[in-house]
DNA sequence: GTCTAGGATGTTACGATATAACATGTCAAT
DNA sequence: ATTGACATGTTATATCGTAACATCCTAGAC
């Protein structure tokens, strides 16, 4: 049964499934991702600077481990269970770092943040949230942005970062639920 | 001298200035497009049901009056000023109707929302937000969002609602301070 | 007219998200 | 060893948003 593999708000069973051909959706290893991301994360630290120090790394792995979206505060508790300080601060900074390097997204209609699923490419990346089963699936955008580069540069304006988040149906829950 | 006529977050001087060809950027009579809001607001509640009551007119008129992007708390203090109720529900339940009506957007990268400019007519909102001077425009976000519902559908993913955002610079600040 | 059901508002209290400000610590290069 | 830049710890508070329940208004049924 097909699943989205991704970034996921409430509680859901985090059971990856068979590997699928679109890497949108695919589940996979994740103990494996979770190396690569680390390793692409250690690469970009190097190249742009600033240092994975432990708070970060750990942030970092919470939401890689986690493989859906979460609140900065249920990172902060997860941080705070593994010995690393307890308060918001703590956790907005590291966010921060990695948001900065591309290493994680936030995800402005949750409220929430996730780990990049592509570290280390630049790109453009694309939300898609389910409402079904609140699943999270970042897709490439780079299409999107440059449709978006186009409206804007109609008017005059020139676009630095673009937030580009939907909401609707994922495969599976169309079925279910339509 | 060009500025962008819209929704700006900070307090700035909101003055007027000639019209432009570009609606996305024109500067123009607040008095009159105010009044064409409120009128197509009466238009879409009378077909889709609900009342534009006081505290929801007052709440749309704040909007369109300030035309620039108020946090719910600016709004309700304005509401309250007017001697409408001082607590927050009061202004988050008038922005949630007005929002399920396509009367009012919300920026979700400022917390904050905007009246629309384009009240009654079917459209995805594109905003492009300057951090510059913090103005926020609406620009016609159509074929982005087509662009956004073909690479949707590659993942089999059903897009219903998108918020399309971006930051950058607007055309005066790009001179300014590029 | 008055009854009534649904919608709308008032109010209290609280939860969730995020940041300011300042103290302390760490580490690498001199 | 000293220093300067970066990183972290900590307190307090700002900002944004909602649950829950009481009250009220209004349109339609009778």
């Amino acid at each position: 049964m097909l699943r989205y593999n991704m970034s996921i708000r409430p509680a859901m069973p985090d059971a990856p499934g068979p590997a699928l051909a679109d890497p949108a959706f695919a589940a996979h290893d994740h103990t494996r991702c979770t190396a690569a991301a680390l390793a692409a994360a250690e690469a970009v630290c190097a190249r742009e600077g600033g240092r994975l120090t432990p708070v970060r790394r750990r942030t970092l792995t919470i939401l890689l481990e986690a493989h859906r979206a979460l609140g900065a505060y249920e990172v902060l508790s997860r941080l705070a269970a593994d010995g690393f300080g307890g308060q918001p601060p703590v956790v907005y900074r590291a966010l921060d770092f990695l948001q900065a390097r591309g290493l994680v997204h936030r995800i402005r209609r949750l409220n929430a943040f996730a780990a990049c699923l592509r570290p280390g490419e630049a790109h453009q990346a694309l939300f898609l949230i389910c409402r079904g089963c609140a699943a999270v699936a970042e897709a490439p955008g780079g299409g999107v942005r440059a449709s978006l580069e186009a409206a804007a540069a109609a008017t005059g304006f020139a676009v630095e970062r673009a937030s580009l988040e939907a909401t609707g149906l994922c495969p599976a829950c169309r079925g279910e639920a339509p």
